[in-house]
RNA sequence: GCCUUGGUGGUGAAAUGGUAGACACGAGGGACUUAAAAUCCCUUGGCCCGAAACGGCCGUAUGGGUUCGAGUCCCAUCCGAGGCACCA
C-alpha cells in the first residue's frame, strides 16, 4: 500500500466531521487550554498559503495539549462586518450579506482540507443577530456607565446621578471629557436635553463632538489606528480633520490599567512596547499662567514634563483648535488670526503631516504671566500644539525643546538657555542633563534634581499640580455606513436612548440602495420605517472593532441567548491562554478587546481581568514572483542568464507554472492565448526563471492557493511545510523549493509501517538503538513544541526517522509512539496509521508517550581528575575512549581547573587535545 | 529623530557562554534501472598541505572589550525590518 494522501486525508476529515472528534465539552474534572487564532475577514480572494501560518502553529498546539490531558476550547469564526463587502455591494447592489456568507463557504471550505482540529459548533460571525445582539449589549452597558476614579472601575451611571441630585459635582471623582461644575440645585433645574449632554461627559459610551478623521471617499469616520499617513487603512484614501459629533467610547479612563496590566502578560516585549506608546504615559505638571488680552486677564493651564525649565520661557503657544483661541486674541490680531484658522483648517491631514517641518503660527496679540518670575511672555497660535492633548496650550521653552526652538528661529523670538554651559546656537539643548543657572532658586542643581525640586515648588505655592497624562485617546465609535452593527439606540424627543435589552437584537434593515442619502445621511437613513416606537433610531452603525472585542468570549458559550456568556462556561474557560495572530492589531484590536474585557470585567460579567494570557505574533508570508524575459518585439522569451545578450522586457509569471525556477513551458504556452505560440531560448536544456520576493498578491502572480499544495503534496506536506519554513514569529518568503524535503520525510515515515503492501510494524522488544532514537525525539518534541520551535522539532523527526529506518526498526513498541507523537504535525498521516495498528479511536484522544532519559544517555565511565596532587572532581567520558585519550583529556581538565581555581566542576565535555565544555556549580 | 528588533554557507535555517553551520533545499558525483520516476550512498563555508589522515589556517556585518573559552555578554559603528512621529 502506498501512501495515498488524497484518500487518507478525505477519509479522515469526514470522520472528525462525523465522529464530533474534536467538539470541547466543559469539563471541571479536567484542566482546560484555550488556544485562539484572531479570525479572520472572509475576502473575495480566498485564502493563500499566508493565512493557515498561524493556524497551523495553534492547532499542533491544540493537538499537543491535548494528547498531553487538556481539555481544549479550540474554535474558529469571521469576523464578518466590514467594509470590502460594503463597497461590492454599493458597486453590483448586492446585499453584503450574500457575498459575506459565500465567502465563508470559501473559507471553510479551504479550512477544512487541511485538517484543523476546531470545534464547528462554537462557530461564530460578527454579523449574525444572535451574535450583534451581545455587541449591542455591551454598547448599552457601556452607555450605563460612567468610570469612578476612586473605585477606580465603572460603575452604573445611576450611582453617579445619585450623587449629582445629593451634591452636584461636589466629591465627585469620575472620569470625564470635560471639568464641570455645578450643585445638586443646578442639577435639578436642568431639562432632559441638558442633563442627557451633561450626562454624556461621563458616560462610558457617550456622544460628543470632537475632532474626527472623516474619510470623503468612503464617507465615514475612522477611528486612528484605521488611519496611516493621513490616508485609510483600507483603500489608502485622503483623510481629513473634522469637528463632529460622534458616538465615542472611553477608552482613555482605562489608559493607566491597560497600561499596568501589560507587565502581567506573556507578549513579546516588542509588542507591550507598541502598546505602551501608543498608550502613551507622561508625568508632567499642569502650571497656571495668567494670561491679558486687552486688559482682560483669563487663568490658562499648561501642561509639561519640564517644568524646570520654566525660568527659559520667552512665550506661550495654543493650539488654534483651542477653545481659549478666540478668547485669548486681541482686537489687534484678529484679522491675521483669523487668517492662519483659515489657512490651518483647509490642510488636510495628509498636508499637515507632510509639512511638519514647515513652522507656521501667528502672534494671539495676548501676554501670559510666568507664575515664577512674574515676567510677561507673548502668546501664539501654532498648529503644531495640538488640541486633543494635555491642555492644548503650552509654555515654550526654545533652548531646551527642538520643536519650541524651530519656532523661536522662524519668529525671532528669544532663546535662554539655563543648563550652564550648553550650546544653543545651533539647536536646543533636549537632554536632562548639567547644571541650572538663570533659574532662581533651581541654580546650580542637578538636571535631575531640579524636575522633582521644581514640581515640589510649584504644588507647594500652589502654581499647578502634578499631573499625569496619556495619548491614548476615545476611540470614535459610529461609522456612516451599512455593514455593521446598529446602534441600539434611538432618539425620544431628540434625545439619545438606549433600547431596553428585551429589543435586542436590533437588526440591520433592508435598503434599496448601500450608500448614503442625497442629504448625506448614513445608508441605514433609506430604511423603511427605522424607528423605535415611533421615534427614530439611530442611523450610523458600530466599527468593525465592536465585534472583534469580545468575540473570545462568545465561543465559550456560543448558543447561549440569556447571556453573552454564562457565569459557569466563563469560569472554567476563563480566558485565553494562547492567542496566535499578527503584530498589525497591536494598537487596534489588542488594545479595544482589553479595554472591552476589563469593562465587563469591572461590572462583574466575567472574571478574568485580560483576555489574552500569552500572545504569539506570527510573520507574513511573502510571495516570490517569478519572471520570463521577452525579447522586446517578439514572442521569443529568454532565460535569465541569458537574457543579458538581448533586450528584454520583464514579464511577471504565475508561479504555479513553475517550478523550482524551471518554467514549464507547455503551461505557459496555455497560461495565456498571447503565448500560445511562444518561442524560448534555453539554458541547458531548460527555462530558468528570474525571481522577486514581494508581496503575496494577485497582481504579481505570486499567490499561492493552499487548496493546490493539498491537491499536490497533501495537508500534511503542506502543514508540516509550513513549520519547517523557519520560526513563526519571522517573515519569509514562500519558496516551493523545499517542499520536496517534507515531503520525502512523510514517505519515509510511511514506508516504516509499509514495504509495498506488508504491513511491518511486530510485537517484541525495542533495541536499546531503537529505544534511544525514540525518547532522543520525545524529549526535544516536548521541550520544542513549549517554545513554539516547530522547525527544530521536524528536524528531530527527521533524524529519528533516519535512525529507525536504518535500524530497520519495526517495533510496535517504537511505532504507535513515534505516531502519537507525529499526529499534531500531520494528524492524518497519523491518524491512517494509529488505525492501522487496531486502534479504534482517534489518535487525537491518545496520550503523549512519556520521556525515558534513560534511555538517552550514553555508556560513561567515570574518571578521577586531581591537580597540585589534590582530587578535584571526577569527568564522565565514553566508554570507548583509548586510554591514551583519557590521559590527554585529563591533563587537559587539569590545565583548565586551574584557571576555574576552587569552583567545583560539575561537568566537562572533551575533545583530544581540547576542552569543550565545563559547567561550573 | 525616537522605540523595538535582526545581520551566520548558494538558499531556508540550527546552536542553556563550550567541537559553528544540526535538519532541509539546491548543486556535484555515484548505485539500482533498457530508460525515466522513485529510492539509496558519498561530497558540499573558504583557503592551504598532502599518497592519506582522526593535518593546518581563516571564518557568525565591522572595530574594540569581558572570559580559560564569545555567533551568544558589554561598548561603539554600519546596514536591514517593524512601529511611533509635532504628545510639550
Amino acid at each position: 500500500m502506498d501512501y495515498n494522501f488524497r484518500e487518507i486525508e478525505r477519509k479522515w476529515q469526514a470522520r472528525w466531521a462525523a465522529d464530533h472528534t474534536f467538539k470541547a465539552v466543559e469539563d471541571p474534572s479536567r484542566p482546560k487550554y484555550y488556544v485562539l487564532d484572531m479570525f479572520p475577514y472572509p475576502s473575495g480572494a480566498g485564502l493563500h498559503v499566508g493565512h493557515p501560518l498561524g493556524y497551523i502553529a495553534s492547532d499542533i498546539f491544540s493537538r499537543y495539549k491535548r494528547l498531553k490531558g487538556f481539555n481544549v476550547l479550540h474554535p474558529m469564526g469571521y469576523d464578518a462586518f466590514g467594509l470590502p463587502a460594503e463597497q461590492y455591494a454599493i458597486q453590483t447592489g448586492q446585499h453584503p450579506e450574500k457575498t459575506t456568507t459565500e465567502n465563508v463557504a470559501r473559507y471553510r471550505r479551504q479550512l477544512d482540507r487541511i485538517g484543523f482540529s476546531y470545534d464547528w459548533s462554537r462557530e461564530v460571525r460578527t454579523c449574525d443577530p444572535a451574535y450583534y445582539k451581545w455587541t449591542q449589549w455591551a454598547f448599552l452597558k457601556m452607555f450605563g456607565s460612567y468610570y469612578d476614579l476612586d473605585a477606580d472601575k465603572a460603575l452604573p451611571i445611576e450611582r453617579l446621578i445619585a450623587a449629582f441630585e445629593q451634591n452636584g459635582t461636589e466629591g465627585v471623582r469620575a472620569a470625564c471629557g470635560e471639568e464641570m461644575h455645578f450643585t445638586a440645585a443646578e442639577w435639578k433645574a436642568m431639562s432632559p436635553e441638558r442633563r442627557s449632554k451633561v450626562l454624556m461627559n461621563w458616560r462610558i459610551a457617550y456622544q460628543g463632538e470632537t475632532a474626527v478623521n472623516w474619510c470623503p471617499v468612503l464617507g465615514t469616520v475612522l477611528a486612528n489606528d484605521e488611519v496611516k499617513d493621513g490616508l485609510s487603512v483600507r483603500g489608502g484614501h485622503p483623510v481629513e480633520q473634522k469637528m463632529m459629533t460622534q458616538w465615542q467610547l472611553r477608552v482613555s479612563a482605562y489608559a493607566g490599567r491597560l497600561l499596568e496590566s501589560l507587565e502581567s502578560l506573556d507578549w513579546t516585549d516588542s509588542l507591550k512596547e507598541m502598546q505602551r506608546n501608543w498608550i502613551g504615559r507622561s508625568q508632567g505638571t499642569e502650571v497656571t499662567f495668567e494670561v491679558e488680552t486687552d486688559g482682560v486677564k483669563t487663568p490658562v493651564v499648561i501642561f509639561t514634563t519640564r517644568v524646570d525649565t520654566i525660568f527659559g520661557v520667552t512665550f506661550m503657544v495654543l493650539a488654534p483648535e483651542s477653545p481659549l483661541t478666540p478668547l485669548l486674541t486681541a482686537k489687534g490680531q484678529k484679522a491675521a488670526v483669523e487668517e492662519y484658522l483659515a489657512y490651518v483648517k483647509k490642510k488636510t491631514e495628509r498636508e499637515r503631516i507632510a509639512e511638519t517641518k514647515t513652522v507656521t503660527g501667528v502672534f494671539s496679540g495676548s501676554y501670559g504671566i510666568n507664575p515664577l518670575t512674574g515676567e510677561k511672555v507673548p502668546v501664539w497660535i501654532s498648529e503644531y500644539v495640538l488640541a486633543g492633548y494635555g491642555t492644548g496650550a503650552i509654555m515654550a521653552v526654545p533652548a531646551h525643546d527642538s520643536r519650541d526652538y524651530a519656532f523661536a528661529r522662524k519668529f525671532g523670538l528669544e532663546i535662554r538657555p539655563i543648563i550652564a554651559g550648553c550650546d544653543v546656537s545651533e539647536a536646543s539643548f533636549d537632554a536632562k542633563e548639567g547644571k541650572m543657572c538663570n533659574s532662581g532658586f533651581l541654580d546650580g542643581m542637578d538636571v535631575k534634581d531640579a524636575i522633582e525640586a521644581a514640581k515640589d515648588y510649584v504644588e507647594a505655592k500652589g502654581l499647578g499640580r502634578r499631573k499625569v497624562n496619556y495619548r491614548l485617546r476615545d476611540a470614535i465609535f459610529s461609522r456612516q455606513r451599512y455593514w455593521g452593527e446598529p446602534f441600539p439606540i434611538y432618539y425620544k424627543d431628540g434625545i439619545p436612548t438606549p433600547l431596553p435589552e428585551e429589543a435586542l437584537p436590533l437588526t440591520l434593515p433592508e435598503v434599496d440602495e448601500y450608500k448614503p442619502t442625497e442629504a448625506g445621511e448614513p445608508p441605514l437613513a433609506r430604511a423603511k420605517d427605522w424607528t423605535y416606537e415611533g421615534w427614530p433610531l439611530e442611523t450610523s452603525t458600530m466599527p468593525g472593532f465592536a465585534g472583534s472585542s469580545a468575540y473570545y468570549l462568545r465561543y465559550m458559550d456560543p448558543h447561549n441567548d440569556k447571556a453573552l456568556v454564562s457565569p459557569e462556561a466563563d469560569a472554567y474557560w476563563r480566558s485565553v491562554d494562547l492567542y496566535i495572530g499578527g503584530t498589525e492589531h497591536a494598537t487596534g484590536h489588542l488594545i479595544y478587546s482589553r479595554f472591552w474585557n476589563k469593562f465587563l470585567y469591572d461590572l462583574g460579567y466575567v472574571c478574568e481581568d485580560e483576555p489574552f494570557r500569552k500572545l504569539v505574533n506570527q510573520g507574513m508570508i511573502q510571495g516570490r514572483s517569478n519572471f520570463v524575459y521577452r525579447v522586446v518585439g517578439t514572442n521569443t522569451f529568454v532565460s535569465v542568464g541569458l537574457k543579458d545578450g538581448y533586450k528584454t522586457q520583464e514579464i511577471h509569471v504565475d508561479v504555479n507554472i513553475v517550478r523550482g525556477d524551471r518554467l514549464d513551458l507547455d503551461a505557459f504556452r496555455a497560461w495565456r492565448p498571447e503565448f500560445a505560440d511562444a518561442e524560448f531560448i534555453l539554458e541547458d536544456g531548460a527555462y530558468i526563471c528570474g525571481w522577486a520576493i514581494e508581496k503575496m498578491s494577485k497582481s504579481m502572480f505570486n499567490v499561492v492557493n493552499p487548496d493546490e499544495v493539498c491537491d499536490n503534496y497533501g495537508a500534511d506536506t503542506l502543514r508540516l511545510y509550513e513549520m519547517f519554513l523557519g520560526p513563526i514569529e519571522q517573515s519569509k518568503p514562500w519558496d516551493t523549493k523545499g517542499i520536496d524535503g517534507v515531503s520525502r520525510f512523510l514517505r519515509k515515515f510511511w514506508r516504516l509501517f509499509y514495504d509495498g503492501d506488508r504491513f511491518l510494524p511486530e510485537e517484541g522488544e525495542a533495541s536499546p538503538a531503537e529505544l534511544k532514537a525514540l525518547h532522543r525525539l520525545i524529549g526535544k518534541e516536548q521541550e520544542d513544541i513549549e517554545a513554539f520551535s516547530y522547525n527544530t522539532t521536524i528536524s528531530a523527526f527527521m533524524i529519528a526517522v533516519s535512525e529507525l529506518t536504518e535500524l530497520k526498526c519495526c517495533k510496535r513498541a517504537v511505532l504507535e509512539p513515534l505516531v502519537v507523537l507525529l499526529s499534531p504535525f500531520a494528524p492524518h498521516i497519523a491518524e491512517e496509521l494509529w488505525h492501522a495498528l487496531g486502534h479504534e479511536s482517534s489518535v487525537a484522544d491518545a496520550s503523549f508517550p512519556a520521556y525515558n532519559a534513560a534511555y538517552t544517555v550514553e555508556d560513561k565511565v567515570t574518571y578521577p581528575v586531581s591537580f597540585n596532587g589534590k582530587l578535584r572532581f571526577t569527568v564522565d567520558l565514553p566508554k570507548s575512549m583509548a586510554p591514551a585519550e583519557v590521559e590527554a583529556h585529563v591533563r587537559a581538565l587539569e590545565q583548565t581547573a586551574r584557571y576555574v581555581g576552587e569552583q567545583h566542576i560539575v561537568k566537562m565535555i572533551v575533545v583530544p587535545g581540547r576542552i569543550v565544555n565545563v559547567v561550573v556549580k
